[in-house]
Order: C-alpha cells, then structure tokens, then sequence
DNA sequence: TGAATGTGTTAGCTTAAGCAAACTTTTCAA
DNA sequence: TTGAAAAGTTTGCTTAAGCTAACACATTCA
C-alpha cells in the first residue's frame, strides 16, 4: 500500500531474478542491492505481510499478482528512463542503469509521459 | 559533512531565499520545503554545527563559504537538469522545476556532464 | 551420516527525518 | 508601551531503513 522507493526496488529486483530462474532468494537479493541478509529478511516479511510476495519461512520468494503488477510497472519506467538517458545523452548502458535505478522513484508521471514520447518520436 | 539530501535540500532554499532579500527566515524555508518550523528549525542547528550557516538565536540565516558552496553546486546542477527536461522532453518550466529538485540528488556526475554538453550542442 | 558451509531469521540498536504540543522570544500596531 | 500575533525553539515521539551479533535451519560432500 505503501510503494517507498525501497519496497520498488525490492519488487523490482524480485522480479528480474524471478526471470532467470522462477524464483529468488534472500541472499539473490542481498547481493544485488548490495544490503545485508538481515535486511532483505526484515523486508520480506513486511512485502508479505502487505501481499506483495508469497514465501514461507525459509522459502524461496515468488512474487503476487499485486506485487508483480508494481513490479512490471518499475521495471518498466526502468527501462524507458535507460533507453531515453542512452539516446538523449549517450551515457552507456551501465551509466544510464545506474541513474534509471534512481530516478524511477522520483519522476512524475507526466515526466514519463514526456519520455514515452521521445522514444516514440525517435522510433524506438 | 555528510551531505545528505535533504540538507542539499535546505542549503539550496536558503540560497535563493538569500538571492531574493539577502537572509532567510526559518517559516520561509519551511513554506517552500513544506516542513514544519519545528523540522527547520531542527535541521538549522545541524546545519550551524557543520559550519554550513551563520545564524543566532531567533536571528537569520545566511550561508557560509562552505555552505554557499554547496548550495551553489546544487542550484547550479539544479538549472542544468531543468533546461535539459524543458528541451529534450518539451516539460513546462514547473514540470521541469519538480523533477529537477528530486533528481538533482542522486545522479551521477557522469550524467550531469552527459547533460552539460547535450546543452552545449543545442547551443544553450 | 554427520560436520561444515551456506542461507535465513530474530533481536535489538542506530540514524535520519519528520511531526505535534508546549513553550519562549520577537515584532508590530493600537 | 503593551499585549496579541507571529516566529522560533525544545522536548519527546514516530517511522523507515539499515546494521551487527547470535542463532536456526538446510544442503552438501567426505
């Protein structure tokens, strides 16, 4: 319900390990958001709460229909903000992940909107 | 010292707070920032122990070197992201102005040269 | 099979940032 | 000049997110 920029990026990354091999686990996460074992369990128990995740306890994480939409959603906005700052700047695909990470949680929707539309415009 | 957001958040206010009557006034930052006086007047006084601010009690404030340094940096980053979203994406100056105060603080330097010199070439 | 390694969890602490309530100081206008 | 309104402060609480240390469970290979 609540959709902080940390619960995003862990229904983000949950869903690109999901992609590679149908489900994740804590230490996956961990290592990708480069945060402690701890604090990925800590998380997960609040996105299951919340009904973003199913897991049980020692379990692999696989995301909800919910989670999975908010997911879709970020990973998306992710990938239009990559695409618009690799051909707007040239900045390479790794620069332009790295500050996609970041702004996905802080454009507006109209900004998106103007992003849409570039790449559109730019035939991409 | 630490540099986090919100205080490049505070530094920048007080900054164009000083640009429009030489001090600013704790109720005029917490208008801007949306925060309460209590919050303001709070973060003043780390912003006093880290050198950041001049200020008494009850008095005015106006930035250090060391602060103005800051704030210029982040005003300066600030104007460049506004003109860059206002030209590539075609966002009013207001659209422009709100993403740029959230993005100011957290991309990379890399980018912002990416966009130092996409307004170079558009001649900006 | 059982000891070692790896993975997950719990408990409790820390930090940053905000808030409301209550208070103090300052300012201004009658 | 004085007292009400505005401005600033203090205190103490809340929340989110991380961390470490210590422990529990799971896997695996000798």
């Amino acid at each position: 319900m609540k959709l902080t920029e940390s619960t995003e990026m862990y229904l983000a990354t949950i869903m690109l390990l999901e992609e590679e091999h149908e489900s994740a686990k804590v230490v996956e996460i961990a290592d990708v958001l480069r945060v402690t074992k701890p604090s990925v369990s800590k998380a997960m128990k609040q996105l299951l709460e919340e009904g973003y995740i199913d897991k049980e306890l020692y379990g692999h994480i696989t995301l909800t229909d919910l989670g999975r939409q908010v997911a879709e959603k970020v990973v998306h906005k992710r990938r239009l903000i990559i695409s618009y700052l690799q051909h707007s700047l040239g900045l390479s695909r790794e620069e332009a992940s790295r500050n996609a990470c970041r702004m996905e949680h802080v454009i507006s929707d109209e900004m998106l909107e103007g992003i849409r539309t570039y790449l559109k415009e730019q035939k991409l």
